[in-house]
DNA sequence: TGTACATCAGTGAACGCGCGTTCACTGATGTAC
DNA sequence: TGTACATCAGTGAACGCGCGTTCACTGATGTAC
């Protein structure tokens, strides 16, 4: 168990220095002193060791966003949302490659078994739960709530209205999904350079620009 | 030179049915019949072919946005924001690797050189095109015209504005930036599967869903 | 207290694979006189 | 019209590398009688 650990952790920091590609059974053995043969009585496959490294990526990121957003008091959801999104980025940006393991391009060949479900949603749950306080309490865009939309956007939205709140308007729930969506590309854009030359990147700029988008995306839902 | 033209096709097949990792020089030269050394009569390296790729993907998603946007009527704003738009995840639905390859992780040891600047900015171009029609007519948000923001966020985006358009309010050019990036974030999360149990897949669930964001995005830019 | 045996972490060699890149070469085609 | 030479596309073998995975094995530790 406790070589497991190590071998984890050994994948763990060659992830983060060298990057997915060139994350191999072979490479971790080196960086631990043992013998490739060694590692697979702990891990069965190559893909069994992604597994490991995704779903912990999932988790620390999960983790980051759960104890930033809890630490902000519950009636201020703008704190709370912003503490949010603020613990996603700044995840991403000390964790580039595991930020890229999990939201970079599919590895061709590789699919994701169910356990790694759970872990991916932490952070949508979090941004859900801080949702659900607005509606519940009437701090959500009243725009939104009356919009009314095509009865297709209705039925490709339902499975998601019934896990979250089933008095959710679609309107409401499309619009949660861009900002989820937009923080992320945002995140990833930032971290694969594609914002270079388009955001300055002196002291501080990064951060602002950012803060901007928050701002924007909570007015946005409507939350207040 | 035509055979260059035919290795760029092989690569570009494989590189559309197999994926960017596994995209390597002997294969290509295995899929032309030809021996590996003699792709070096006209390629330099690895990377050469790569840069190649890149830059003739760029170049293709820039004509499709730029075709489907010309073809609308001039002062139909709405109408070019959302065929460029729809020309823009057709084409990475279409091209899902050459997307992945653009938009995806970056390759770690690989740097793009210069040349794939230009390419890279077409559909930027055409955005900001319809952007400044906007603007010179008077069709844009009033709310951002007016907005202040702050003098870091104003500097962070003093050199864009100056490629664009001087006259442009700082708070226009960010929210600009903004669903610029949320529209290449949410091709992405469609593409890389993360819309799964999240959206619908049903006929014309996806399209329907996307149309809705195109909507709000031309809503939140004021574009009318 | 001592011996026989089972358990188990880790070794080392090997398999077959693919990769980028180099290099001396062949053999056909085109050009100059 | 015929010969000598240059050009140049493509070959084939080789270099040294890394990879995932298997397999028979060693050698230490723990357990049972």
């Amino acid at each position: 168990m406790e070589i497991k650990g190590e071998i984890l952790a050994a994948a763990r920091r060659h992830l983060a220095s060298e990057g997915a590609p060139s994350l191999s059974l072979r490479a971790i053995a080196r960086e631990l002193g043992m013998t490739s043969s060694a590692v697979y009585r702990y891990v069965t496959s190559r893909d069994d060791l992604l597994t490991w490294l995704i779903v912990d990526a999932y988790n620390a990121l999960g983790e980051s966003a759960e104890d930033a957003e809890s630490s902000v008091a519950r009636e201020d959801l703008i704190g709370r949302f912003g503490a949010t999104c603020d613990a996603v980025r700044r995840w991403a940006l000390a964790n580039p490659h595991e930020w890229a393991l999990i939201y970079g391009s599919p590895v061709p060949g590789y699919v994701a078994p169910a356990d790694t479900i759970g872990p991916a949603s932490r952070v949508s749950l979090v941004l859900g739960a801080i949702l659900v306080d607005a509606v519940r309490g009437d701090r959500v865009s009243e725009e939104l709530k009356n919009e009314r939309v095509s009865a297709t956007l209705d039925s490709s939205l339902e499975p998601l209205r019934q896990a979250i709140a089933s008095e959710f308007p679609t309107a409401l729930i499309h619009q949660a999904l861009m900002v989820w969506v937009a923080l992320y590309g945002m995140v990833s854009f930032e971290l694969f350079g594609q914002l270079q030359n388009v955001v300055g990147e002196g002291p501080g700029e990064r951060d602002e620009f950012f803060a901007q988008c928050v701002r924007q995306w909570a007015k946005e839902l409507g939350i207040r």
